[in-house]
DNA sequence: CGGCGGAATGAGAGCGCTCTCTCGGCGCGT
DNA sequence: ACGCGCCGAGAGAGCGCTCTCATTCCGCCG
């Protein structure tokens, strides 16, 4: 079998010795620094195009400290995460910010708490300049983790503990959870149950808070937990259904969820939005503009929220290595927008 | 701010001096390599544990040319990489085997061409060990990229050309289709049409080879083709009942493109399988159960594809290394299976 | 026309690790 | 009791790169 990966591959040395400098030239020229005349300049960028010279990131980065790689450590069984378009939204903003800084993405999938520990020394290895975390629990200890192992971080979603040092993204739950539900009410609605995520994260408790804002004193039963998945949301529906025959509205915490629970109300025959109006939460156009009938619901731009991950960590990344006097960072909240379409 | 990164990681040298051995013997601790006496041995490991010795994954690189890395490289917009759930399994797979065995997988998503040559790069620069590519189409240059890069690689899919160098894994697409069509057939249908994937991608002809092997003969017509999407699906559907009123079995070549279809059916009135019959392929389960009616199909073992992708790769890579009396390794093709549900 | 300043180039010291090779010490055979 | 062989530990040479610092070369000014 001849293996194409035993012709060893050029070193700088190599370049530097065919264009007839010295490796440190051949190095200025390479990373585009400038103070290196033309003519020497062009003579190695000849060599390097001959030669096919790639840098060896490794010794690149054993020396310069920095990977150019960042890991997306993902708190959720793969099947959630795959199946979740919401996951696909952000990971591709992410993934498109981090080319734009010519960095790879370097994905972290856990399943249990027993892969902690290999991601644990995989982002303590230094293999990753830092590390983005998302979709955790209560009581995670990922982002303990992170920072014992020293990696820069930022967080999807609000963390549910806060201080100063860690850096997060989120939309505004409560408020856009408050519009859904005015957006209700202002349609007439006198009876409206919530169909809320898993209440080990903040934004499902975040979305609950913004309901109750808009309704106080409201019976605890219009609450059905559900788990962001369609049947979850199926299941949750037909909770409230049960409880509450004259229910007539329904704000689901997210699009997948109302998706379920629009099923749900098909099979009892219950007309949306004559009978029952459902409002969503994420605008995930995939999801939002295919259930029947189309969904309204509150939109946040998840894609941006992954760019703007990526553009923290970065730029966290960078301050660390700046030195103490770099720009003091802050966590992004997002604003949201209610989106009409049929469902109510 | 108080950047945890900035302690410095303790290196091999400090848990050397700590244990009062030589860096070499600390080393082999660390690496688990025997022939190192208890005594000393503990004297490490206890070094190890208090300075939080983490090894330095660039350092250890540069001298073992291995990363303990492998790259996902996927030729297909994220969009729709994430939203078929046939890619969500196959990763799956390769991370649940990758894991096995203490590698990391680096996700590279493309973006049309323009980002071939970053992945280049990437591959190149000796980030990874392996690149496993999915989702080729006509005349992708990405093989050829890996190749130059000098990185072992596997194809998911069967590649549109051959030679014995290149190592797939793919399922038996044409036999699979056959049985599909022959499942109509027995069924008594008369007028079978075929909704193809694009078929600038091998599974697709493969389908549909297999697909005129059950039917040779027939109008091309009844041939529609699709993009792997419920929406094309749906409108090859369209076309097909247009074109042939009289069609009363289909079998598409993806369980998303059928459920597609399905929903064209309904809208049209057409009962299922009553009026026509439908076949998928794949059994992605979240789709093909949850389809009204659920969908008969042709089942391959997506998840076990992917491990078997990544064993394959692994092998080839400790083959490169081990020298050329290494075991030839070949292309796998998985059986598959017919599954029926309610659709046909 | 000598010398000075500054820019362009080269020399060389590591970065943290692995691994070969050498050396020291111990058990055993005679 | 002496020497041989072998196993366990240490010394040291890199892996390929970056970056600081010394050196050289050039254009100019005096």
């Amino acid at each position: 079998m001849s293996d194409p990966s035993f012709a060893p591959r050029p070193t700088l040395e190599a370049v530097a010795a065919r264009a007839g400098v010295s490796r440190a030239t051949a190095s200025r020229v390479v990373n585009g620094s400038e103070g290196v005349r033309a003519p020497l300049a062009e003579r190695v960028k000849r060599a390097v195009d001959e030669l096919g010279y790639v840098p060896n990131q490794a010794a690149r980065a054993l020396v310069t400290r920095r990977n150019d790689a960042i890991a997306v450590v993902v708190a959720e069984p793969e099947t959630r995460f795959f199946a979740d378009p919401f996951f696909a939204q952000q990971v591709r903003g992410i993934s498109r910010e981090l080319t734009l800084y010519d960095n790879q993405l370097v994905l972290l999938l856990t399943e249990g708490a027993a892969d902690y520990e290999r991601v644990g020394r995989y982002l303590g290895g230094g293999h990753v300049d830092g590390a983005l975390i998302f979709s955790l629990h209560d009581d995670d200890t990922l982002p303990a983790l992170a920072r014992r192992a020293g990696v820069p971080t930022v967080i999807g979603g609000r963390p549910d503990w806060s201080d100063g040092d860690t850096l997060y993204v989120d939309c505004d739950n409560r408020g856009g959870a408050r519009d859904a539900v005015r957006h209700l009410l202002n349609l007439g609605c006198r009876r409206i149950g919530h169909i809320a995520g898993p209440l080990d994260q903040t934004a499902s408790v975040d979305r609950l808070d913004g309901f109750r804002d808009a309704l106080p004193d409201i019976d605890p039963r219009l609450v059905a937990e559900g788990d962001f998945t369609p049947d979850g949301g199926s299941r949750a529906m037909a909770r409230l259904l049960d409880d509450f025959p004259d229910l007539d509205g329904v704000f689901a915490a997210s699009d997948v969820m109302a998706s379920g629970a629009l099923r749900l109300l098909r099979t009892r025959g219950c007309r949306v939005p004559e009978d029952v109006a459902v409002v969503g939460f994420d605008d995930i156009v995939s999801v939002a503009e295919w259930t029947d009938p189309p969904l309204t619901t509150i939109r946040q731009d998840i894609e941006e929220m992954g760019r703007m991950m990526a553009r923290l960590l970065l730029r966290r990344i960078e301050s660390g290595a700046a030195g103490a006097d770099a720009p003091a960072l802050s966590s992004i909240v997002t604003r949201t927008q209610l989106v009409v379409r049929a469902s109510a």
